[in-house]
DNA sequence: TTCCCGATTGACTGGTCAGTCAGCCAGGTA
DNA sequence: TACCTGGCTGACTGACCAGTCAATCGGGAA
């Protein structure tokens, strides 16, 4: 039995090293010019041996994505309603900003390949991706309910475009548009909430 | 001579006449499961004349792209430096809105295959796409020195932010996640504008 | 009428990979 | 020792498609 574990154990390694050296990869030169040699030889692994563990390569980007999006949904649906809105919303900002910070490839390739390509992966995850959508929304609308939102902006609008910022940020960031220290990244989460929240104009 | 600018104008018109074609089909299948015979089969036309008038399919959809968006860059230029800073960026997101509504076809794969196609055709504009960023935060710093905007946010990350939501805007209509009815056409840029300037919150 | 030339045609080629598969090897079991 | 099993190997194949090119067409000029 032990070593049946150990035989399992240095598989799911094997598979783990796999998937890592996709990301790398990935990150790199991009899904489409992606060769699955490629991977093998970044994972210093046989061709084969890929399909072995993946149905195709397909399988390896659609699980990376959902690994990672699945805890951004845990992550929105945890923060606790009671919980002031403009806070559960910096709590999201936070989040990616954070996911952003450890990881930067991995985040690279699912924004860059997956949320931001409509016509590829994005599709094939869009409820997920919409899923996110609707969990900011309703944050906004409770802050309406709140009477701490306006409630002339529809909330899925403002989902939208409170989105659509962290991922041009992110996207800044990834393509070198803006500078990407550590005194950035602390301070980014928070700049977003603000400009959303508070808005450009002096109170 | 009449006769040699005839024959000139019914060239100009079959090059316009598979560009045309190739809108539709990006548009309807994404640029890369568009095969150069699906355009040639759209514009009614043989295969090999596509490539009488265009060097590659990159090509085709580079023309398409530089086209609209030096009308954007035009755009943002143009407003005059005594308009309100907030009118200036009225105008920006109400030509990028009018411009979907107009051709959302165009926009739809300027969108999806060029300014958020990161790893292809982005990589390749990525300058033009830079060049809007600038100008927008331009807008910004001049709202800031005048004292009508904050100054503790960063013109370039407001510009970000600024875009990115209007990109997720219509990124929402093309893949159906809020109505495009024509009345939310006409509301939807003086919203992005009074989201990013006004915030969510109260006055 | 003949010649010419640019517009037009579509069959064909060359290169690229994703995914397959026949078999090898190591180490556990009888 | 002989056998077995599953991780592991990498050469190979089939499909796909962008771009080429040799040939045809049509209409204006001489």
């Amino acid at each position: 039995m032990a070593s049946r574990e150990r035989t399992t154990d240095v598989a799911v390694d094997k598979r783990r090293q796999i998937l890592d050296a996709a990301v790398r990869v990935f990150a790199r030169q991009g899904f489409h010019s992606t060769r699955v040699s490629d991977i093998a030889d970044e994972a210093g692994v046989a061709y084969g041996l890929v399909y072995h563990y993946f149905r195709s390569k397909d399988q390896m980007l659609n699980e990376l994505f959902s690994e990672r999006w699945s805890l951004l949904l845990a992550t929105i649906e945890e923060t606790d309603g009671d919980t002031p809105p403009r806070q559960r919303l910096a709590a999201v900002a936070g989040f990616i900003v954070d996911s952003y910070r450890h990881d930067p490839e991995l985040m690279k390739v699912i924004i860059v390949e997956v949320t931001r390509a409509a016509n590829s992966f994005g599709r094939t995850h869009l409820p997920e991706i919409r899923n996110a959508y609707e969990l900011i929304a309703e944050i906004v609308a409770e802050g309406q309910a709140q009477g701490v939102f306006r409630d002339d902006i529809d909330p899925n609008f403002a989902s939208l475009s409170f989105y659509g910022a962290i991922e041009q940020l992110l996207s800044g960031w990834i393509f070198d548009l803006i500078p990407s220290g550590s005194q950035d990244f602390d301070r980014a989460a928070d700049l977003v909430v603000e400009t959303i929240c508070g808005g450009l104009e002096p109170r």
